[in-house]
DNA sequence: CCTATAATTCGCCAACTATCGAAGTATAGT
DNA sequence: ACTATACTTCGATAGTTGGCGAATTATAGG
């Protein structure tokens, strides 16, 4: 029950949502993160620190970057049918499509080189 | 997007999640639900108006009793996304197999007849 | 009418949450 | 070593939430 509740109030924040839709193409750093809500720092690790409590959310560390991606294979059933329900339910809201559009200046780059696409849109 | 953190955040509370559960097996007026969550009156009316607020149950008026059921038919898509995925997620979850088995005596009788059937388990 | 029961509304309080900025840690490049 | 960038941790603060009891409304039954 409180893994099922610590899902829940997980997804329950805005900003914790967008990333997660954010993140079903692909994984995401921290600072495209940061980026993408226009945030803190301070306050997003922690926004993917509860993802990460939750089980939603997988992170890898390479060089300075914190990496972020969705839990799937391994992840539990209540894990992934958390994940599935928010990404059907929010699948083409006018906020997530913006975000997507969005961020797709960055996917994959190395993070050394979108300092400034984002200042452009 | 609103729509669906309101879902998500109504889901995500104890007593809520457990109504919902409860529910599943049909409906209950709120005194029903009062004795379930062993909570005052003013708090489970709160617990149920965000319940209806969010869409996830409706609700009629029976003489002096309010009844609660599950959105089903009707329901939006979101809701009805939200709905399945709480029910599949917790069901045979030790809490609510308890709720259920403690609620089995109340179950469509007049409400008149239960008040003292709870205090027997 | 009067009473009892069901439910709602309101005001209060304690606990939790989201946010920030400041300070600290970690890593890469010079 | 020094600097710059990425990230984390901590403390403060404003806002939200969940709980209660008291007062109110609604309905049923004497």
């Amino acid at each position: 029950m409180e893994r099922f509740l610590a899902l829940a109030r997980a997804i329950g924040d805005e900003s914790r949502a967008r990333v997660l839709l954010a993140l079903r193409e692909g994984e995401l750093c921290l600072c495209q993160v940061i980026e993408l809500l226009a945030l803190s720092p301070s306050t997003v690790s922690r926004h993917m620190e509860i993802l990460h409590q939750a089980g939603l959310v997988e992170r890898r560390k390479q060089g300075r970057w914190r990496y972020f991606r969705l839990a799937s294979r391994g992840a539990s059933p209540m894990t992934r049918l958390a994940i599935q329900w928010v990404l059907k339910s929010l699948q083409g809201e006018e906020a997530i499509t913006a975000d997507v559009r969005r961020i797709q200046c960055v996917r994959g780059k190395d993070p050394r080189e979108f300092s400034s696409c984002y200042k452009a849109s």
